[in-house]
DNA sequence: AAGCCGTGGGG
DNA sequence: TCCCCAAGGCT
């Protein structure tokens, strides 16, 4: 048995401390907590955006896929891509119906591929399991694939005006600042606590401003309670607001700690055959799941090895250096070298056989999801060939 | 719990 | 150029 001290719980008193410790001063809290949901609702109607694509419906197929695509991820860059998709698959049914392919060439470009195969899986299990139909509950709409509690509680109260709160990277940047919050809000315990004291916050049972409080949740963090340069003169809860009153908006909420970042390094094979270019289907987890990608191997002679085994049998042939790609994701680096083998138009090689790999044209580029950086490259060298 | 998972924009 | 991270979820 492990020495007590180590392993006992903490008592109720100490828990309550530490929560209060967590949460910031206790006379702006309760100052706070009861006119917070009142003011925001009224700001938002007056100051909040209203004319994003997805607003102004209760369609809960729209507001799931806007959710979705805006997870980690700015609304400027999601705008163009949710109009495709909306375009491409109208409703749900169209989504579950849609070849996985199709899904994710319309994804590229976006990141996180994981969010787009979950994507699918969720409107199949729509269709199947609910059908049609999102569940109206967020702990309903939680076991999706996808969806989890924040979204879900987004989900569910912009359709169906469901009391539950959010809690994304806006409302912890606002809490941590309002409440004076300090700690990692990435940390397990400080964003539990932020979870309390946002259930905290929420308007009262019955209130049907749902919608424009949890629209007011992101705007107030997107618009003014920005990471940069937060514009205190116009926001609501500046009065009352902890980091406002103490100068602290740059150290509020507390950073991300620092590690450094590994960097990793690949040969990329380039093999062009005319106007063609040879695409392999990358395994479905891992970086860029699912997506379609050029051969990868770690010296030359091991691209010559998969030069040869699709049919390229000449010694001779020479991989031409083309320009180094640096490409920066999350938790890495990854110092890409093209190398280009050109091959005679008539080249004899595997057929379009399988659906794991093959010849696709340089103008045909779209239809398949791509690599950003990939797609770059590829770009680069449909230019060359003009 | 902490690491994995993209990309683009702002400072 | 480099650092930071955005309407997070999954394992």
């Amino acid at each position: 048995m492990k020495p007590l001290s180590a392993t006992r719980r903490k008592t109720a008193t100490e828990q309550a401390v530490s929560l209060a410790q967590t949460l910031g001063p206790a006379s702006t809290r309760e100052s706070m907590v009861a006119g917070f949901a009142p003011t925001l609702i009224a700001w938002q109607r007056e100051h909040g955006r209203h004319d994003l694509p997805w607003q102004n419906t209760r369609d809960a197929y729209r507001v799931w896929l806007s959710e979705i695509m805006l997870q980690q991820t700015q609304v400027s860059t999601v705008i163009p891509y949710y109009a495709r998709f909306l375009e491409r698959f109208p409703t749900v049914a169209a989504l579950a119906a849609a070849p996985i392919d199709d899904v994710m060439s319309l994804w590229a470009g976006l990141g996180y591929y994981s969010r787009a195969r979950n994507l699918h899986r969720c409107a199949q299990a729509v269709v199947e399991q609910h059908g049609g139909e999102f569940p109206i509950s967020a702990e309903r709409l939680a076991e999706l694939p996808g969806i989890g509690r924040s979204t879900a509680a987004a989900i569910a109260a912009f359709s169906f005006g469901v009391r539950e709160t959010i809690l994304d990277g806006n409302v912890k940047r606002v809490l941590a600042r309002v409440f004076g919050i300090e700690g990692f809000p990435g940390e397990k315990k400080i964003e539990n606590a932020m979870w309390l004291l946002a259930e905290s916050l929420l308007p009262p049972v019955g209130d049907v401003g749902m919608d424009a409080y949890t629209q007011g949740l992101m705007d107030l963090g997107a618009t003014l309670c920005t990471r940069g340069r937060p514009d205190c003169a116009r926001c609501p809860f500046a009065a009352h607001c902890v980091a406002n009153a103490t100068g602290r908006q740059r150290e509020l909420p507390a950073a991300r700690p620092r590690k450094a970042v590994p960097v990793r390094h690949t040969l990329m094979l380039v093999m062009r055959r005319g106007a063609q270019v040879w695409l392999q289907r990358r395994p479905p987890s891992g970086i860029w799941g699912g997506l379609w990608s050029l051969p990868e191997g770690e010296d030359t002679a091991t691209l010559a090895r998969i030069a040869d085994r699709i049919g390229i049998n000449d010694s001779a042939v020479e991989l031409q250096p083309l320009t180094p790609i640096s490409h920066t994701f999350t938790h890495f680096r990854l110092e890409i070298e093209p190398l280009l083998l050109d091959l005679p138009v008539a080249a004899k090689t595997l057929q379009l056989a399988e659906a794991e790999a093959g010849w696709v044209a340089l103008a045909d580029l779209d239809s398949v999801g791509l690599p950003a950086p990939v797609k770059k490259l590829l770009q680069g060298l449909t230019g060359t060939l003009l």
